[in-house]
DNA sequence: GTGGTCTAGACCACA
DNA sequence: GTGGTCTAGACCACG
């Protein structure tokens, strides 16, 4: 199975299952149009509940990833959602913010920070 | 007053105020010693609970970022914290992580990524 | 064919049908006693399930929109139900108020409101 | 109470309670930043689970209506949402086609149709 | 107090 | 089978 939740971490369950979905969404290894597993069949095989898998689902559909059709499994959307565009990238540069300012706080060096997006990007397009 | 809370912003008052403590202590507004507000003085300039800008200065403290003491100011904390690096790399990592993922998903360039970054770091030198 | 599902759209597929076909009976397109295809038609041109266009039939049927009969096809029926009107002006009423609710939400004036109202009671009679 | 629950009514529990709030906000009742009830509070009063208002709360939330944050009261939201205008005006059209159709097979004319919309609108200014 | 997350189990509507 | 709605009750995080 290609999801795992992690007790460690402190987010929420809901929020690592759409991180991971995103994740394999952004690298391509979803494509549009793929099934994913119903929800009662994730929760089992996650041991959660249903309902978690299930508002981590709504929220993706609600930021364009996903569809769900009643009686239909849920599927990765056609459109991945360059709509919004504008306010993607106002909420990207509050992220980028927080980075760097930890980045600053630890001593990470302007080079250092570029190379790892470099690694995470990359490692991404070989998956 | 160097502290603002934003009532858009979606994340808890207590980490924007956090955020800003952080970000000013980076980018070298605050210098280690120099005096925050005290909890009662925080809290009615912002208009917020008092319990919310105590948790916040407790969180700060354990982080190292400031110092506290009965009875004084909040200072910054002479020492920022460099000690626990890999941890905070981990962490880093993490973040990078995610800022990847949105950032594929709204189609965002390794350049425009790049250069916003760079753009971020440069507005903190200044400031 | 003159029916088709849109996947974009969230409504249920049954429900798509219905307004098709009570569409092309309000504006005239299909008359009274006009053969609509068997249900096995139906669902392979549109390759979605039997079940679905059968419900869809089904309640059509009980809108007094078209007829059933076993072993015949499908037919628009020739009366087409003029009859509970006050009931289905209530109906409307409750639509009309959930239109004017978004209606002002969205900012839309009463005149563009007005003109969107006839311009699509227009393209109807033209077609 | 400004809110109730028809049990006749086919719609869900959680959309009656969303359509109600957006014709309050529509119509000038509920102004910009005024406090809504808790969830527990509703949900009480309408002798419903707390799970079901919440519900309605997120939908609100996400479609601009209201703004939530952990700790406080739901509020109404200061910028009631002119954003995504055309997708929204897309959305109104479908709804005024769907309108329309069942307008013409009901035998209402395009007169009395526009009548009471005007009457709908007349009644939201004066509340 | 507030909302946020998670579990649990029922029943309905759609395909 | 699928997702959608509702109830019920626990515990956590924020103000």
């Amino acid at each position: 199975m290609w999801l795992s939740i992690n007790e460690k971490d402190n987010r929420p369950i809901y929020l690592q299952i759409i991180n991971q979905v995103k994740e394999q969404v952004g690298n391509g290894t979803l494509k549009p149009g793929a099934e994913l597993p119903s929800v009662r069949e994730l929760a089992q095989s996650l041991g959660i509940n249903l309902h978690t898998v299930r508002s981590a689902y709504l929220k993706l559909r609600d930021q364009g990833i996903i569809e769900l059709r009643l009686g239909r499994k849920a599927r990765i959307a056609h459109l991945p959602a360059p709509l919004n565009r504008r306010d993607a990238e106002t909420r990207l540069k509050q992220s980028i913010k927080e980075l760097v300012t930890e980045a600053q706080l630890t001593g990470l060096s302007r080079e250092r920070l570029h190379r790892l997006i470099d690694q995470q990007m990359d490692v991404k397009k070989e998956e």
